[in-house]
DNA sequence: GGCGGGAGTTGATTCAGGTCAAATAAGCCG
DNA sequence: CGGCTTATTTGACCTGAATCAACTCCCGCC
């Protein structure tokens, strides 16, 4: 693994605390592969053989059910992504595939689960991160059971504004995507963004400009108990966690 | 506090393998009081000054935007609650209320995260913990994102009625209860139990008599990578971990 | 530059599920 | 028991969002 690459993994909060000597232990068992887009990494329901953390490129964590999919998260580099499973040693209740061509180390569970049993650091680096997690997905869930979905465009789109620090800004991911893990068909998510017209959104291609904040802000309500601050888990936003980290 | 609760406390997963010295100090900090029903315990957007455990009743999370409210989980005894946020250190993302009156265990926040900072068996217990809570909130955000309501409900008649190892049960909440946890409104509710006479359900008050499993399954194609079989943080499943711990 | 294919849009229509209002049914308490 | 309050059901109606189908656009590729 690139000397590179070892920094930033080292650099992630799961990481950082962690004794040096379980680090490199860690890091000599892991692989770190390279994978075209579209490529499915995990498939739900399989046993949690490692855990996974994006480098590069982008990874789309979803799921299925009765031929129907929904799309859960977009994780960016440099992050973890299915610890849980990994930690309970059971199944993967995610599938996740790239989005573009990804570099991705693996580390097998076997291995994290010895270091968090011999290493308080990293376990308590584990608790920390379970925990953001695991308020990102009741966040989502309140999204979804308490807007309307055209409220939860509104929001998610003041959302990635204040994370890009503009008013302007690009869609980060397809619009397919977007719709899905905000819970809607496509054709709804671009009838949605139609709608927003009147409240002052510009939408031009993957551009999109809030023309009015305190109108939208007015729609969507946004508030941390919903909306952030913390970014994990979400889909796509902002500034990468690799600048804050390095 | 009665050593009785001490010991339903002690056995559960989440204190079982700390150290017999720093779980005698949490407790020596810890309250113990009962509470009337409807009484709210926390509510949302509040800082997390306690971890809460219920020792008697039921309790119920839920959190609100905008003048909606919705049912996230039912707490029985004996668990606890609001843990990450503990964690954390951060604003609680739900609010919780007794459904009847019931004993709480609040431990201050302090004190959990100085055990949990150095007592390592606590952490690792943490660690799990948490990992189920946030696959069990995945599950509900799948069954929410992936299943029509009908659906949902079919496959929460079907999970309960394998809790309770038994095809007639009495519904373990209030309608309303089970509406607003399910995503959808009591009317709709009520509506969606008749809809399932088609399918061999029979309703009577809150009594529940699932007359052809076979048909119901197929209706609600049950996978334990959304409906289980880990119950924390689900609403109401059948013989209490009570039972189960001691 | 022309072609092929997927993404996105648009329109027409349907349908699930929400809303509103009123009628019942169940509890609960004095 | 009777009277009240709150849950549940029912009916009528409305609406947000899905579906289906056609069409356009964009983009990569030959």
């Amino acid at each position: 693994m690139r000397n590179a690459d070892l920094r930033e993994i080292r650099a992630l909060s799961l990481f950082r605390d962690m004794d040096e000597d379980h680090f490199a232990r860690l890091m000599r068992g892991a692989y770190h592969h390279s994978f075209p887009p579209q490529m499915t990494l995990i498939e739900e329901g399989r046993p949690a053989d490692f855990l996974h953390i994006v480098t590069d490129g982008a990874v789309e964590l979803f799921a299925g059910w009765n031929g129907r999919e929904t799309t859960m998260a977009v994780v960016r580099p440099v992050s973890a992504f299915i610890l849980a499973a990994c930690i309970n040693d059971a199944p993967y209740l995610m599938s996740a595939r790239t989005l573009v061509g990804s570099r991705i180390v693996m580390i097998p569970g076997t291995d994290i689960r010895d270091s968090f049993a011999n290493d308080a650091g990293f376990a308590q680096a584990i608790v920390r991160e379970l925990a953001r997690y695991y308020r990102s997905v009741v966040r989502h869930t309140k999204d979804l059971k308490l807007r309307s979905s055209k409220e939860r465009l509104a929001a998610y789109l003041l959302k990635h504004s204040r994370n890009v620090e503009a008013p302007e800004f690009d869609l980060p991911i397809e619009k397919r995507l977007l719709a899905s893990y905000l819970g809607m068909t496509p054709e709804n998510l671009s009838r949605a963004l139609k709608g927003l017209r009147d409240d002052g959104v510009t939408v031009e291609g993957h551009k999109v400009r809030i023309g009015d904040p305190a109108r939208l802000t007015a729609l969507a309500r946004p508030t941390t108990l919903i909306d952030g601050p913390d970014r994990s888990g979400s889909v796509e936003d902002g500034p990468s966690p690799r600048i804050a980290a390095s």
